[in-house]
RNA sequence: AGCGGGAUAGGUUAGCAUGGUUAGACCGACGGGCUCAUAACCCGUAGAUCGAUGGUUCAAAUCCAUCUCCCGCUACCA
């Protein structure tokens, strides 16, 4: 189908730090392939995602930065939008360079004024239609001299109003299991300020009536069972099935969309964060009709036609963002539709109808990429930031790798030697290497007799039918967003070049052309030439810098990234020469030079401070000096002293049964009983290597129940902050219970 | 611990929802060929008790049960 209109919605990056390559492989190289096969196939493209800039984790990272939350967006949006380009990815030009009626791209963020007022209006709507409930919650409040604030559950504790145990979390306890109001916890403390009182003040919210949908939405997926993958399906029954309830859409919160309402109870508080930034779909596809084209132009994209013809949308995002884009977003876009249609709670939603606003096609979410074995993580800066990728790497090497190896169905892994190994013996061996065989060979021929003066098609039929299969296999594929099937049979037809060159030995006629059998050996090498071609093209979507530099090698004209889809398989599309000497597509990887390389980074890291952007092209790697770490103060030595710590061996290491990270530890502390210590070094030590080490612990620390456990007291480990955690042990013997000092 | 997902040749994986061909592919290994090409290319060979056990069935990688290990989310890291 050609001219369709598709509206290809990404998973808005959170604007807290820079964009790993977990990152993407789960959601950003997969709508970029997606949408330069949609494009060159004819089809209208609008993609759309932004910076998800609202939230408390920026709030946190503002002031442990000393800087202002709109600082930290600003910065990690310009570097994420940036870095994206770099990549490749057709966030540029905003308009299709066919025109505004095909469509174009728009990389916003949430932080853009229209983008609250659009949040705003739609919140309104819902809320005139009844879809919100109002309730009135008891929260905890810090009482502080510039005005307090209330407090997530998780930041409270106190003592258990069930088993009296100290340390229990605002709304349920470890020790016991119970889960209680927040009001019947006893003496309740902030966890960040412990001093500050706190108190339980009434605050009302407002509650997103998911359970009106419940329904429609089970009709829905049912209706898309065999579009879906497989955790696609799983994760949407699993909510479905458990029943769906009434969800806050209004937080006590001081960065995001203000709430659009009147009445001092609804000062402070802002639209909860995920009701809002998946509007940024809509809001952003709105935003661009504005701007670029003309302002109803969204419509195209987003409402199902009067005469019933429908967009196509598709959502690519990871995996631990399922729900919200089967559940939680579609209920809100039929929430809107139902309210534009003037009905109220009253009366049952629908599926949207002509006119209405439509609902994804499907959702290809992607598990995880992990990083040599492990999950990608900021804070132990186990991770490979894009940004500095791409300043040492082609970006189609990456774009290759990910692609061939990207978690569809899965979590797949990344590292570096596989990295080099599959750039090497794949993209460059057979793709790129086949591309310089054929322009090399070309070269070789007189300027009077140039390659395409061979062109004899009849005897390639065999070629030409393979190549029309591969090309349907890999339509197909696209179309069912297999991306890395789509990409091994192109791969098939480099290696179809590779066969037919070795049959036919042009070489071996290059320098006498009047030798038998020379028609037919040229005729299969300026065939090569159409096969390059043909390459470009449908490598394009995956690879795109490599395909425009192909195209000009080939002298065609204009860009690859422009021609038909089907102008691949187009055999009677004039040949062309270009007489310039021939360049590798790719250069060679050396494996041992980039594990030097991670290790130079690696120092580099080490020695900086814990801006995960320290290898960043243009972040400041300024002020390292030796200023002490944020939040530092002096001790007196008396306060010091109050620290009793002893010497210890451990004699037993067991894992808790009820905790995934624990260890419980005996501790021959040189008391008859000894003594328990939970520890969180399971990552980081087994068993076997911790018994019988002399260690030296927190001997007055007050003793606390760590899931059911009490832990009386605390191991000293180092820590280096990015996953080393070391015990401190002993230099020589000493008998247990020393104090240390 | 609760919930969800996964396990297929040395490595990466397709197939599994709708049981039924000799379980397909890429990399690597081994043997041969080629010498145009970036230590590249081509041909051939070996390599899989489809995580384990039991069950349903004429038939199970595919469905069911139990178990083991991995991953994610949540909790826990004194």
């Amino acid at each position: 189908m050609s001219g369709e209109h598709v509206l290809v919605c990404v998973a808005w990056p959170y604007a807290n730090g820079p964009l790993h390559l977990g990152h993407v492989a789960g959601c950003y190289l997969p709508p970029d392939i997606q949408t330069r096969f949609e494009r060159a196939k004819g089809n209208k493209v609008l993609l759309v995602s932004g910076s998800d800039e609202h939230g408390t984790p920026i709030t946190v990272t503002a002031e442990t930065m000393g800087i202002d939350p709109q600082s930290v967006v600003d910065k990690y949006h310009a570097l994420n939008i940036q870095a994206l380009k770099n990549l490749g990815c057709v966030w540029e030009p905003n308009v299709d360079t066919r025109g505004p009626e095909y469509g174009g791209a728009l990389f916003n963020r949430t932080s853009d004024k229209d983008h609250h007022s659009i949040v705003s209006e739609n919140f309104i709507k819902l809320l005139d239609a009844g879809l919100f409930e109002r309730k009135v919650m008891q929260q905890y409040y810090e009482v502080r001299s510039d005005g307090g604030r209330f407090l997530p559950d998780r930041y409270v504790e106190g003592i258990c109003p069930g088993c009296k145990s100290e340390g229990a979390r605002g709304d349920q306890c470890d020790t016991c299991g119970i889960t209680y109001e927040a009001h019947e916890l006893l003496s309740p403390k902030s966890k960040m300020n412990p001093e500050a009182d706190i108190e339980i003040r009434d605050t009302e919210h407002l509650f997103y009536r998911l359970d009106v949908f419940q329904k429609v939405l089970e009709e829905h997926s049912k209706n898309q069972q065999k579009v879906w993958k497989a955790n696609v399906r799983a994760m949407t029954k699993q909510w479905l099935d458990m029943g769906l309830r009434p969800r806050a859409v209004t937080r006590d919160l001081s960065w995001g969309i203000p709430l659009p309402l009147d009445g001092d109870e609804w000062l402070g508080k802002c639209i909860y964060v995920w009701f809002e930034a998946v509007q940024g779909y809509y809001s952003c596809a709105k935003l661009w009709a504005k701007r670029y084209a003309k302002v109803d132009d969204w419509e195209k994209w987003w409402k199902i036609s009067p005469d019933g013809k429908k967009p196509r949308h598709l959502y690519f995002l990871g995996k631990d963002n399922i729900p919200f884009h089967t559940i939680i977003w579609p209920s809100i876009i039929m929430g809107l539709n139902h309210a534009n249609k003037g009905l109220d709670f009253s009366t049952p939603p629908s599926l949207p109808g002509p006119g209405e606003l439509h609902l994804e096609d499907n959702v290809p979410a992607m598990e995880y990429l992990m990083l040599a074995g492990g999950q990608f993580s900021k804070s132990r800066k186990h991770a490979i930031w894009l940004p500095s990728f791409l300043e040492r790497f082609d970006p189609d090497t990456l774009r290759y790798y990910l692609s061939i190896n990207m978690p569809e169905n899965h979590d797949t892994d990344f590292n570096w030697p596989d990295f080099v190994e599959r750039v090497n013996a794949e993209l460059i061996a057979a793709y790129g290497n086949f591309v310089h065989r054929v322009l090399t060979l070309g070269n070789r021929l007189p300027e009077s007799m140039p390659l395409h003066s061979f062109e004899n098609l009849t005897y390639c039929t065999e070629e030409i039918n393979k190549l029309e299969s591969l090309h349907a296999q890999i339509t197909s594929s696209l179309e069912r967003h297999r991306f890395k099937e789509a990409l091994r049979f192109s791969m098939n037809a480099a290696q179809l070049g590779n066969q037919m060159l070795q049959n036919a030995t042009p070489w071996t006629y290059l320098n006498d052309l009047t030798q038998d059998g020379s028609k037919e050996s040229m005729a299969k090498l300026s065939f090569g030439w159409r096969l390059c071609r043909y390459l470009a093209i449908t490598m394009q979507p995956f690879l795109p810098f490599s395909s425009e530099k192909l195209w000009k090698m080939l002298g065609e004209n204009g860009k690859c990234e422009t021609q038909k889809w089907y102008s691949a398989i187009d055999w009677d599309c004039a040949a062309k020469w270009n007489n310039h000497d021939p360049k590798p597509l790719f250069n060679r990887l050396d494996l041992n030079e980039i594990l030097e390389q991670e290790q130079e980074l690696a120092k580099i890291s080490d020695e900086s401070n814990d801006d995960p952007s320290h290898n960043v092209k243009g972040a400041n790697r300024k002020k390292e000096g030796k200023k002490m770490p944020e939040g530092t103060t002096h001790l007196d030595f008396e306060t010091f002293t109050k620290v009793e710590l002893r010497t210890g061996k451990i004699i037993e290491v067991k894992d808790h049964d009820n905790a995934d990270k624990l260890y419980v530890v005996k501790i021959n502390d040189g008391s008859e009983a000894g003594r328990t210590i939970c520890a969180g070094l399971k990552e980081y030590y087994s068993p076997d290597q911790m018994v019988g080490k002399s260690i030296v612990f927190v001997a007055n620390l007050k003793p606390k129940k760590l899931r059911g456990i009490l832990s009386e007291g605390m191991m000293l480990a180092a820590d280096n902050g990015k996953g080393g955690v070391t015990l401190v042990t002993l230099d020589g013997d000493i008998e247990p219970g020393s104090e240390v000092r």
